[in-house]
DNA sequence: CTGGATCCGGAAAGATACTG
DNA sequence: CAGTATCTTTCCGGATCCAG
């Protein structure tokens, strides 16, 4: 009753990681979400996620990249242009994405009721 | 066309930004699954968390019981034993879990698929 | 002006040892 | 067993700088 669980937990978390390694921070699913509402370039996403940094937005967008979540393309200039474009694999996570925002907005009401208290 | 975008943006993702406050790391989740699964006390946490540091493992515990999603009772000895328990609140976050999971195992089957090309 | 890179400082995560 | 102290490393955010 004691040894099987103990396989069982590593089982049951190692999806949970797969997943988390990815999307980890709290910035990707972010930019997901901006991409995905129809903005493309870099200054547009550094405007519309609230507190992201230029340094940290490049290196959370080369990331994405690198997973295959989003592309980058070069439009040669002048002026350069660089957009990026959502690519169909991060559409699957939007079942996570749905997840977390529903849970952020229960969450969001019970935070306002328990600060009647506070 | 581009300007109601930009504050429906801001809107989309401000109940997943209050999420991620929360879920935010890459162990909190872990650590819901591993209690779920059966695992309550402190080196059992550490043991069946591979990679976990005691004293990150310490701080997302009083994270998780400050946003009353598990319980910590003391029952005094000698020797002293720390029970961690979750809330009924934290069960909310199943979908979440769940969602991730599922994206994880699929991933995991995708990048299995590409690194025979590699 | 846009798309970043680079430098710097503080905060947080990790590894390990140690204490009650 | 349940953590804390300590040290090291990595990350985060801001500001600045640069190329086109």
């Amino acid at each position: 009753m004691d040894t099987p669980t103990l396989g069982y937990c590593i089982e049951a978390i190692r999806p949970l990681r797969d997943a988390l390694d990815i999307v980890n921070g709290k910035w990707k699913l972010q930019i997901l979400v901006a991409l995905r509402v129809g903005h493309h370039r870099f200054r547009e996403l550094e405007r519309v996620i609230p507190g992201i940094s230029s340094k940290v937005l490049a290196k959370e967008l080369k990331d994405l990249e690198q997973h295959q979540l989003i592309q980058r393309t070069v439009h040669e200039g002048p002026p350069v242009l660089v957009k990026y474009d959502i690519l169909p694999y991060a559409i699957t996570l939007d079942p996570v994405i749905s997840a977390l925002r529903d849970w952020g907005e229960g969450h969001r009401k019970k935070i306002m009721g328990s600060a009647v208290e506070a």
